[in-house]
DNA sequence: ACCCCCGCTATTGTATACATAACGTATTCA
DNA sequence: TGAATACGTTATGTATACAATAGCGGGGGT
């Protein structure tokens, strides 16, 4: 059996976790569902052992949950989970603008914190804003949530952020998505934009409490955001994670 | 080569991780050090497989650091990463009160609560705590933090909540162990009981940012005691887990 | 006809064999 | 004498073989 060409640039086990995360994430594999090893074998070209590495890694990251009589399940999550979960991120990010704000920036990281707001500004200019000006809002968006958890300086915490980020839809870039196709889109923008200016202000001002409160503030915004684009499911068939959510229970 | 007894009972890969966790902790294996996967095979009794899944959860646990080169290795940690941990902590268990207080607890459930705050008043009334009073302190501390963490009935964070805990000195038990030698103990402990009770006030009136604010005190009291307990570093040696704070550095 | 029990199959948990890459050492050349 | 290279050893990453268990289906008994 020849067939199976092995890259060696990027570990078995790293590539199986892609592609069983994308798979679920793109629903291919659905809520509940028992995930087979030989399956997920046949799916993603590597052998058993870093397939169950894999699995591992994504149950502790929390997309899966082991089955007490072996193997592990796709989790399904309730609206109040993804809720909880952005809130979760607001909550950590907003102890992670504060210890920036305490514990002060260089002049450095605050301009990279500035050109990326003014990147934003540039794209809010269009209205209304395209489709791939929307894009490379995402990215921008991302990139400043990357930032802002790295001028906490704090390992622990990047790593948390990090984690609770890996929940579907809690991701900075993750949810946004939805949010495009909701008629408010212009205005949570832009009002998404100001908590970005505000918390740089609050940051550079050395103002702890209130780079934290804006970020918090930041995160309720999305979690508003999330249940006007749940009552607009119709617009969301574009996002398979949604399949995540499960609609029957809470 | 029959002398292998394998028990069944729990799988060789918990079996593993216990293993591999007790001798992160206790200081057998060392920060920085490598771990020789044929070691721990040795050491835990288990095969390759099992315990490179357990070295791959405790990765995902935070004590382990993977080798860009290949393999893990027990990972150091500041003391700034240790009070970020438990000021971590502090928040997310900060949250957690909120939520209890907003979306309301039963009456069975408080009771649960203020049982426990009872017994910890019972053991405080001895001046000074005996030793094993302060075990039985430790353990129905833990209790109480665990259960409050329940009310949250948020699943995501809960499970943030316990993966902060798995930071050395981060979990409500793991450190309180250090306070014990201070002079100060009986005082620290006396504030800590005050900040509970008001915690069960502030759940009980729904008054969800009063619950908040007074569980981040409770983690500041924690940081502010491990810098103490730092400075008293002749106290400490029973306490083999310090070796996990590298001084050098930081 | 329905229920229970036994056996089979499929899947997971575990062990080990194999390949490859990294590190250390020794030898040789400049 | 020092440095560089080549070789050997050892470790990890991967694949697969083996064992045991859980779930399922069929057959038999009541």
């Amino acid at each position: 059996m020849a067939e199976r060409e092995v890259d060696r640039s990027v570990s078995q086990t790293v590539k199986a976790q892609l592609a069983l995360r994308d798979q679920i994430l793109s629903g291919s594999l659905r809520p509940g569902e028992r995930i087979s090893e030989l399956q997920a074998v046949e799916t993603t070209g590597a052998s058993r052992t870093p397939v169950r590495m894999a699995l591992v890694r994504l149950e502790e990251e929390g997309l899966l949950e082991a089955i007490p009589s072996g193997g592990f399940m796709v989790k399904a999550f309730s609206e109040r989970d993804i809720s909880d979960s952005i809130e979760l991120r607001g909550t950590l990010e907003g102890l992670a603008a504060r210890f920036a704000a305490e514990r002060g920036v260089s002049a450095r990281e605050l301009e990279s914190l500035k050109e990326c707001l003014s990147a934003i500004d540039e794209l809010l200019r269009q209205v209304p804003i395209s489709v791939d000006a929307f894009s490379s809002y995402v990215t921008l968006n991302a990139r400043f949530h990357a930032l802002l958890t790295e001028l906490s300086r704090s390992q622990p915490l990047i790593r948390q952020i990090d984690r609770a980020s890996a929940m579907p839809f809690a991701s900075p870039s993750g949810f946004v998505m939805a949010q495009s196709a909701l008629p408010e889109a212009q205005q949570i923008l832009i009002i998404a934009q100001e908590h970005h200016r505000v918390v740089i202000d609050a940051i550079e001002n050395r103002e702890g409490a209130r780079a934290e409160a804006i970020m918090r503030e930041h995160a309720r915004l999305a979690v508003r955001n999330l249940r006007l684009a749940l009552r607009n499911r119709t617009h969301l068939d574009l996002l398979p994670a949604l399949a995540l959510i499960k609609t029957a229970t809470d």
